[in-house]
DNA sequence: CGGAATCCCCGTGGATACTG
DNA sequence: CAGTATCCACGGGGATTCCG
């Protein structure tokens, strides 16, 4: 990496590039982004659930993922976990203000998904042949 | 009928049902939702790009992560592959017209990630300690 | 220039079993 | 109930090399 890159890059962190490799929200952007993450976050869209709630809800993920997942999620600031000091213990998890601000676009995504199922499908059909 | 369930409800009827395991837009979702497949997006709105343009662009990407994901976003109709017959060859991608639409709602959240850089990284930051 | 192919490593992620 | 721990397989993904 030459000097130039290197001020480059400087100013592309200062500007909050999303394109640049160094930038520290990527990590952060993966997780949330990734299979699990899309949907967990989405899941708490509508209100506080336990454990064992959103493993049902959620189709297909394992219990290590989810709450690989949510501590992650609670690490970013954008879901809280709420202990019920009661026997047996109740966890429940929930979106922080951030993690609601997040929502909002976050749905969006999910939604353009579900609006253009069709079109993906029939696109994929074709690259098939 | 509670206001989550009435979120629920429309969540699902936006999403064509996201949750379901078996849903076959995930695998897409997938491709489209992950680390590189954003940014790639994300670079193609500003016009088309070159290969070579795009490896500049989008920082820690390797060649064969960039062709390999080309690769599936032409296969699912966001982007078009277009060939130059000239030597040396020349090669650009664009986004799709169902691309351009996707591209909105993922800007967004990209953008929500650039505005809220400073509050991740804080909350990571609390948490390490 | 734009890839495809190969090698190889390490992390993701699943299944299962165990703890508080 | 809500996890943690362990094992294990697969594939993501990087570096390198070669081809049209």
């Amino acid at each position: 990496m030459t000097v130039g890159d290197q001020l480059n890059t400087s100013l592309r962190l200062l500007a909050g590039d999303t394109f640049d490799s160094e930038c520290p929200t990527r990590p952060i952007m993966d997780k949330v982004t990734s299979r699990w993450g899309t949907l967990i976050v989405a899941a708490l869209v509508t209100g506080p659930h336990r454990f064992s709630a959103l493993h049902r809800r959620i189709g297909g993920i394992s219990q290590k993922m989810l709450s690989q997942h949510l501590k992650a999620l609670v690490g970013s600031g954008l879901v809280v976990r709420t202990v019920e000091p009661t026997v047996p213990p109740q966890v429940t998890y929930s979106l922080t203000e951030l993690g609601m601000s997040l929502a909002g676009p976050l749905t969006d995504l999910l939604g353009w998904f579900g609006r253009n199922r069709a079109e993906l499908l029939a696109a994929q059909q074709q690259t098939a042949d």
